[in-house]
DNA sequence: TATGAATGAGACTTCATTCAT
DNA sequence: AATGAATGAAGTCTCATTCAT
């Protein structure tokens, strides 16, 4: 009742500061995320503890949580931000220039470059999409509906390009472009750098020109 | 009061079918392997916990390791075991018929059917495959050997059918050939059954005989 | 992206309502009093986490701390204002009418309305009472306390009525009375809202009744 | 494999055998129990550690997941030994001797002698059963499904006693009289051990007597 | 050819509490 | 009159592994 206007706890006048001097929310979040980002790249869902990201963030793994609900939501917050990162590295394809093949070949070298520049998202990416856990992950739900949206970018320029191309065209051709994509990172991650990424995506440009042109004649031979 | 041997994490739990209680070490290594298998399958190595196996096989824990030295050796068996059944599942082509690109696509369409087959093979290898931990487990190793020598065999392929193309053109082919058929795994994993997965190996074999083509090509202009 | 300024475990959470933001000490401090005995009242002390707290009111943890020293103050106010509202809730039997059996029957009642009125107070006042930890909390002395002040108060009416009655009747009168109340309430909480509290309350005052009345014979008696 | 036989007077002396030498998974159980009815005979469901209960135990909390596969179960698994021993600690009542009155405090005694001689069973019991929490423990489940037995048999000894009684009547009175139990229990436990438990049991006996006797009364007028 | 029982280390997560602002 | 951020300790439980039998 009798309320003393006072914060509840007496004050003590020791002043030995152990503390951070200045709480900074946002850089400690970054600094989560980084730790995170690299141990799940390296070692996928399962093998990130948050001991680890602990460790290598430098903050008690209690200030982990005040961050971020649970490891789920830190390994999706990664995805995520490991996307944006990704979606910025790609060069976008300048105004229309050249003919088709041309086009996409741009396109390819411009992936090329962003997997190489931003190769977590990818790894990480796949070995959440490789599981297939009875309670799935927030993380990898989130990986899929990026995956998903980018096959529809991918399907609609195949579209634009050759609008004649029936449906399931578009969709088989939008399927192998993102295995060859696929593919070929994984070449590249695991075979070592000597793996020409950028000459290898401008043949798997190639490739898909060709193909999108044999399907096209198949189309109209077959209406 | 029923007090049954198992921990009591694992009491009451259904077993998978009343089990002869003849102790037969042939079987239980293969009840062992087969429920690890499994597992890993769907959840790559640290995912892969010896009480599940445990769990899953019916037998005790400590029998798994009366069978297996420790959690790296039951992977790289079930690794070992899983490739085996791969190579089994691989429809051999026959006798030298028809020109090379049908050869290519004969062998194509035997991958992909193998891969429709065994899947676990190749899902739990590319999981393994895409980390990268410091003490590297065994059956990384095992599946990354597996692999260098399935190149292997197809550069001889790609050599035998077009022997005047250099060897940095091989190495390129090589890897496009594994990148799509990685890639195209994944899709079919990711996507859904609906993916054609023969139909996309035949494409992906129509593209590197059209690539193998062109490099003979270019080579034939710039020897 | 859109960072709240609470907790990640919290965050998302959908509100109560929505809250005024003006500071007001005395509105904060009922909201957490009320939620740490709304929690208190069904988990008892250990099970009463200020997260918890926290987060039904709305207040942030850090907030809890300045309105109490720490939990034990805070359970200890529930405490508190539980038995001000209990007391509050026992409508006073009016001026002596009616015999002494009829004046026990009156007060019975009285107490039962209040029991059904605010059973958080016994509810929780029961559950810490039956604890028996090392470091006794501050409620648990203060249940006890108001718990000793009412036995006084039952003893003195007793002493009242029946002036002649020695203490240990006296004592062993209280007790029973009070035994009956506890017992009756737990009964009332346990086995649903169909046990008529008020009909057992009067049953209990009967028996009262007849027990002193024969305390009261047997020391007539036995002087 | 290295066969050490070595005449005994050489054999070293320092057997630091850190494992138990033998194991012996009844003897464990049992020191697990113990502690654990202990601790949460003091502290209640929350108040209960794992880690408490190892440290007393003298078991690692590991090998207490061995025995009970959670807190949940562990806690269910001393209720239900506890009300074990409850039971068997009641003496049931001879034969059928003396009248009703004198059999209801027979019966009285006997339960008084047995809360005294196992009192962790209620307490405990009472603790869990005043809680509300969400996802209600096991253990809380099985001492309210003790409790309903208990009841059942209170209600059978009445009809048996009273046949003509109503079921409204036996209801109410059985409710009666295990408040009463559960109230002087706690008295007993409150109030410190100068409550005589014995003797206010016979007091509640001649309650329950007198009451049943007027029920019976009202009934035959009331018919 | 097993397996019941155990165990230290470490997993994820929550705890009560603090303190600079 | 608060509160964002942090933190060491402790919570429950799982881990891979061992070993006597």
């Amino acid at each position: 009742m009798a309320n003393t206007r006072r914060p509840a706890s007496q004050r003590s006048t020791s002043q030995r500061s152990t503390r951070k001097r200045r709480a900074d929310g946002e850089e400690s979040r970054r600094r989560i995320l980084d730790a995170a980002a690299e141990i799940a790249g390296e070692r996928g869902y399962d093998g990130t503890s948050i001991g680890e990201v602990s460790a290598r963030s430098g903050l008690p793994a209690s200030s982990i949580y005040w961050h971020f609900a649970n490891k789920d939501e830190l390994i999706a917050a990664v995805i995520e931000r490991s996307f944006e990162r990704w979606l910025a590295a790609v060069e976008l394809p300048g105004p229309e220039v050249g003919d088709a093949g041309e086009r996409v070949r741009t396109m390819a070298v411009g992936l090329a470059k962003a997997l190489l520049d931003t190769p977590d998202f990818l790894r990480l990416g796949l070995m959440l999409a490789l599981e297939r856990r009875p309670a799935e992950p927030t993380a990898r739900t989130k990986f899929l509906q990026v995956r998903q949206i980018t096959r529809e970018r991918i399907a609609e320029a195949i579209r634009e390009l050759t609008p004649e191309l029936p449906e399931s065209s578009v969709r088989a051709l939008t399927t192998y472009a993102m295995a060859g994509a696929d593919g070929l990172f994984i070449a590249h991650e695991l075979d070592g750098d000597d793996t020409d990424l950028v000459a290898l995506f401008e043949l798997h440009a190639r490739s898909l020109s060709d193909a999108t042109a044999r399907e096209l004649d198949t189309h109209r031979s077959n209406p």
